[in-house]
DNA sequence: CTTTACATGTAAAAAGTTACATGATTTT
DNA sequence: AAAATCATGTAACTTTTTACATGTAAAG
């Protein structure tokens, strides 16, 4: 199978019943964006790939009123995922800005740096406070470990939060001290 | 600026003094690799690019017995990095396909989303005994932001490590309730 | 009737990986 | 003498983003 994660993003996606590329890509967003991301630029011509694979079937009827296509997984796709599942390796890959610029901060002024380290406690609360607005009980109910994942996140992100705080204190600290020293 | 991140790895690991492509490479894959990876592929032509816009020069004189480019930054060059790292902007992405698997682990039965958990702990596992293999102290003298970012490191993947075992005595534990109840 | 949300797609550009090519030097 | 490491680079390919094009339906 080609075509990258984005084919084992929208076989997920399709694992609890059909799903729009609309819909795909609205369930990405909401959820996964965090850990794994998706457009519409790879989201439509995946789906047209894993359709000519045999991995998933357009579902006919009742779609509402709109024009829309929705997809369901095939046995074949369902076993893909599965398998995909089972294969206990895994892609690990972060992109970090915030945390780059923290790597090089030595290049700075110390009031520069610790302004560094404000905004990088800014984004993970900002994270955090996304993760906290989502209702988890849906979730719990339907896919129990969507909403492990989300209690994942919301301790990571508090854990977060709290070492850049505590990485803001140490530099406020060490800065009076060589106030008081020079 | 173009040429995406690769740009500001290659400023950033010439903070330090004059390194050669090579040299960065390396950097990259003992220290930095882990919130941002960098190929030859994106580090040579980035590096004529940089020395083309005038932000990196190459440096002539001792440079060892091997044939050996060693760029360091010009004034252009340093003034781009802490410009750089004065934004308080970041991009900020996570590819972790294991934390995929786990979102979607429903569709597994119990026993394969158990060992999907535990591979999941056995990966934070790896990534802290490689942490832990660093060396500090130096880093602690001459960067001591990178040293900052190693300890952000080992918190992290202790804390990841954790949250996977309290994740898998609590599938046990449901395991165990169900079998005594079935 | 106008804006917002729904809905599907494509094309071009940018970014990144991988595999390969080449050769020197150091170590075993 | 062979193997490992140092060192620089390119070409092809894959992946991903971004911007655009197009139109429908619901809501205000």
């Amino acid at each position: 199978m080609t075509g990258g994660g984005v084919a084992y993003v929208i076989l997920g996606a399709l694992r609890a019943g059909p799903k729009s590329g609309y819909e795909i890509k609205q369930l990405v967003d909401k959820a996964t964006r965090l850990f794994w991301a998706a457009s519409y630029g790879q989201i439509y011509p995946e789906l047209r790939r894993l359709r000519d694979e045999g991995l998933i079937a357009p579902v006919d009827g009742e779609n509402g009123a709109r024009r829309r296509v929705r997809y369901e997984l095939t046995d074949g796709g369902r076993k893909a995922l599965v398998d995909w599942l089972k294969t206990p390796a895994g892609s690990y890959e972060l992109r970090d800005e915030l945390l780059l610029k923290l790597f090089f901060a030595d290049a700075l002024e110390p009031a520069d740096a610790l302004a560094l380290v404000r905004s990088f406690r800014a984004h993970r609360q900002s994270v955090l406070d996304r993760l906290r607005q989502i209702d988890a009980v849906p979730a719990r109910a339907q896919a129990p470990f969507s909403a492990i994942v989300l209690e994942y996140g919301l301790e990571l992100y508090e854990w977060a939060t709290d070492w850049a705080d505590r990485l803001e204190a140490r530099l406020q600290e060490e800065a009076t001290q060589e106030g008081v020293r020079g």
